[in-house]
DNA sequence: AGCACGCCGACT
DNA sequence: GTCGGCGTGCTC
């Protein structure tokens, strides 16, 4: 072809989920779209057969290729959802979590914006009917080329007749609504397409669109209006009233149409009528959904700060005067009004011109954390939430892509919110695993912030009361290759107070002394208390490690998924057994499907238990009962709360959700119910995790006037998690735990990449884990690096498995997994990446899966 | 992932 | 003889 012409290309992401087309694609540009398509554009391209959504990831001055370019189909936004560094962020990200260029760039955009390819139908240019062409045919069949071929039976001529003249009729139909409109003529429709009749187009569509409302507005000067409305015809009357309340209210126009019409009861058709004697015209204008619409925000003052507090701000301002990245580790206890520093660093942030993000933990995106950050800093603020509607979060994303507000405040995936002048990044409680993202792309929110602040030269606060390890221990060594933060303390309650007094009840004792209820005497008789004073209690049930599965007592039956061997979960409401892995459902049984014996149970303790031994126990107790059943609901959890803070409740019982971030100043007394359930789950991270939950929980008491106390159960009292959490003692904690992990060599003394293995054979799948396990220990033999993590060199490598995976079978497949340790200046991640992929490549009918999750949190 | 091409069984 | 089953391979 001519292909020495000078042209501009696109290197372009396609939108396709498989391994062999996870790489750019060149396109050419075409004249019309030239200086619209940028680094970071969506685009429609065709591929292969199709058209598919595609990122323009880099651009290209003509560059002579061996095969004809296709050119971009289409521009999908007027404005590129991504920016040239969150493109740049989703290679780091595709290299760093070992996941396809796609995946990495779709999970920094709202859903909203996946485009699917829709194909459209349309009557051919210069096509007449079926029996023209017919006569057209006989008539030339020798000479002149047919321009459309016929079909071959006469009885399918008016069925193919009548399709023609709807579409023609419509001019433009989707293929699915001509399948749908006729069913049973598919071979027909195709037909009509293969011989041209029919033309096809594939168009990318969104799957939300902006939200559109007519509003009204004048559409001569106001001057003209009044003289409009002065002489006014008679026969006009309510078309004048219309006039005369826009003129009004002219400071609130352009005003919805839905508005007017409501304000003075007239039809649609009379404010038409205005519009056509051209004093007003309807728009179409874009709206904004607002979650938070129709809220009030108090407005809040920055407040003077301590001088722990202090130093910590006049630390972080200094980084952000500079410009320069910097990674910070707060470190306060609860109560130290750690909020009130990064109100005041994001304040300084938006001063410069700058923008922030600040991450929190789905879990505690609370109303009330929203309420102080649209306190201090109003509408400038956007908010993106789990439980927003598609459409919702499409929007505040828009506003922070638009530069309509000036912090992001969110959930995990906020962490890409699209600012282009990113000064702060703020993870609050820094150490929650929902900052692990568990669905591929597989990243940590802290290491994306940490990346994304050295393209900005933004500074990053990691704030927590009980620091991760890994982030403890990178800031206490100053590593310097991940990334080292500075470590900063805050020691004090900002109010002066005192942290709550924990007491640790032995449930063992308890059980000696014939107390078999789940509440202690102690706990018992503190609540007892704190009702006849007509103070607040706070109950934590840590569900986790207890699973509510159906046993039979007579032989040992469990009930089980049939696809995914894993037990079965008992709902109490629509009394059947659920598989949370797949979503099977069947009746509770009565008596055991093995054995006939009645003795079957459900097991575990779930918030319902605990709320009926309350009542039993406090009649007319009133009892707020938080957990996944209980706050599905749009809005529920706000209500749960608030009712809570009206004190039209005495006991708040909830599971994890309760012990975060919940400020009530008549909340004296905390009680955990079972602290050590998640101490004996097969996860080096379990005492980590318990120590955290019990600070965490202990901090909701006595936060304010009112001194609390902290009454924490346990079957392992002496546990250094329990014992240090009581003592509120991090610092021992750390040594003791760091011992441990140092000990068995896990992090943060190495990293993990956890392979899994998924085929639907048993024996293939073994085969294919202990080939790949083997081929990577030969490696680490060959590196010199076997037995390493013993000898605590700098560079180590070792692969333990394989095993079977704690779920082994999912969804008709079974499932092995390895587990990788490393450290050092060695490419693990490059290397396990690759051999997995040339695994998955090479391995006969190609049915094996390998996925990889590096830095996992989960490992059951 | 789709979608087409391609090579074998059961029907008008 | 054709329709259509789903194995295999490609997509700028």
């Amino acid at each position: 072809m001519g292909g020495s012409e000078l042209v501009n290309i696109a290197k372009v992401i396609v939108d396709v989920p498989a391994k062999d087309v996870d790489r750019t694609f060149d396109y050419l540009i075409p004249e019309s779209l030239k200086g619209w398509v940028e680094i970071g554009s969506r685009v429609g391209v065709p591929f292969g057969h199709r058209t598919v959504q595609g990122f323009v990831v880099g651009l290209e001055e003509a560059v002579n290729t061996d095969f004809k370019l296709k050119p971009i189909a289409e521009l999908l936004d007027l404005v590129p959802p991504l920016s040239p560094d969150l493109v740049e962020l989703g290679r780091w990200m595709s290299r760093h979590y070992a996941c396809s260029a796609i995946m990495a760039l779709q999970v920094m955009i709202p859903t909203a914006l996946k485009g699917k390819s829709k194909r459209y139908v349309s009557v051919s240019e210069g096509f007449e009917s079926l029996e023209e062409q017919t006569a057209q045919e006989s008539q030339a069949s020798s000479d002149g080329p047919v321009l459309f071929a016929m079909p071959d039976s006469p009885e399918n001529v008016s069925i193919q007749d009548e399709i023609i003249r709807y579409v023609r009729s419509k001019e433009q139909v989707t293929l699915d609504h001509l399948s749908d409109r006729y069913p049973d003529h598919s071979k027909e429709i195709k037909r009509l397409i293969r011989s041209g009749i029919l033309h096809e187009e594939q168009m990318i569509k969104d799957k939300l669109q902006k939200k559109m409302l007519k509003a009204v507005h004048l559409a001569v000067s106001e001057q003209e209006a009044e003289e409009a409305l002065a002489d006014f015809p008679a026969k006009g009357k309510r078309q004048k009233e219309v006039l005369s309340f826009l003129l009004e209210a002219k400071e609130l126009l352009p005003m919805p149409l839905k508005d007017v019409l409501s304000a003075l009861q007239v039809s649609a058709a009379t404010v038409k009528g205005l519009e056509d004697k051209g004093l007003i015209s309807i728009s179409e204008v874009e709206v904004f959904r607002d979650p938070y619409r129709g809220r009030d925000f108090k407005p809040t003052e920055p407040l003077p700060l301590t001088l722990e507090q202090q130093a910590v701000y006049d630390r972080i301002a200094r980084q952000l005067d500079e410009r320069e990245q910097g990674v910070f580790l707060l470190h306060g206890v609860t109560g130290s009004g750690k909020t009130e520093v990064y109100l005041q660093a994001i304040q300084r942030c938006i001063k410069q011109n700058r923008q922030a993000i600040v991450l929190v933990p789905e879990i505690s995106l609370t109303p009330q954390m929203v309420e102080r950050f649209k306190g201090r800093f109003g509408d400038q603020v956007a908010v993106m939430h789990s439980r927003l509607s598609g459409g919702e979060r499409y929007d505040e994303w828009r506003k922070i892509r638009e530069g309509k507000v000036k912090v992001a405040i969110g959930a995990r995936s906020a962490v890409f919110a699209p600012f282009d002048q990113l000064g702060l990044i703020i993870i609050d409680e820094e150490h929650e695993t929902s900052y692990k993202q568990e669905e591929t792309p597989k990243y940590h929110a802290r290491d994306v912030a940490v990346e994304r602040s050295k393209q900005h030269g933004a500074a990053v606060i990691l704030g927590s009361a009980t620091p991760s390890l890994e982030s403890y221990y990178a800031a206490r060594s100053q590593a310097s290759d991940e990334f080292a933060p500075v470590l900063m303390e805050m020691n004090y309650r900002a109010l002066g107070n005192e942290l709550p007094k924990v007491r640790i009840i032995d449930m063992r004792e308890e059980l000696k002394d014939g107390n078999r209820s789940m509440f202690s005497r102690a706990l018992h008789q503190g609540i007892a208390e704190r009702i006849e004073r007509g103070e607040q209690t706070v109950l934590l049930l840590n569900r986790r490690g207890y699973s509510t599965f159906v046993m039979c007592r007579s032989c040992g039956y469990v009930a089980s998924c049939p696809e995914c061997d894993i037990s079965l979960t008992y709902h109490q409401r629509s009394n059947n057994l659920r598989c949370h892995y797949c979503g099977y459902a069947e009746t509770a049984p009565q008596i055991c499907p093995d054995c006939g014996s009645e003795h079957i149970r459900y097991f575990g303790t779930g918030t319902q238990r605990v709320e009926e031994e309350l009542a039993k126990l406090f009649p007319g107790v009133r009892v707020i009962r938080m957990d996944v059943d209980t706050t599905t609901e749009k809005g529920s959890h706000e209500k749960l709360l608030k009712a809570f803070r009206e004190k039209k409740a005495d006991i708040l019982l909830g599971t994890q959700m309760v012990a975060k971030g919940l400020d009530f100043p008549d909340v004296t007394l905390v009680g955990v119910i079972t602290a050590d359930s998640a101490l004996n789950l097969p996860d080096f991270r379990a005492a980590e995790k318990t120590f955290q939950l019990l600070t965490q929980v202990a901090g909701r008491a006595g936060r304010h006037q009112l001194p609390g106390e902290v009454f924490v159960q346990s079957y392992t009292p002496d546990h250094y998690s329990i014992v240090h959490a009581g003592s509120h003692d991090y610092l021992s904690f750390i040594k003791d735990e760091l011992g441990h992990r140092r000990a068995l060599q896990y992090p943060p003394y190495c990293r993990l990449i956890l392979v899994t293995f998924s085929h639907e054979q048993l024996p293939v799948l073994v085969r294919a884990a202990e080939n790949y396990t083997r081929l990577l220990k030969e490696q680490a033999q060959k590196m010199g690096l076997l037995g390493s993590l013993d000898r605590f060199s700098s560079d180590a490598f070792d692969v333990l498995g394989p095993v079977a995976s704690p779920m082994p079978r999912l969804k008709n497949r079974y499932r092995f997994q390895c587990m990788i340790k490393w450290r050092g200046e060695i490419d693990a991640i490059g290397l396990v990446k690759n051999m997995a992929r040339k695994m998955e490549q090479d391995f006969q009918g190609k049915d094996l899966l390998i996925s990889l999750d590096v830095d996992p949190q989960m490992l059951m």
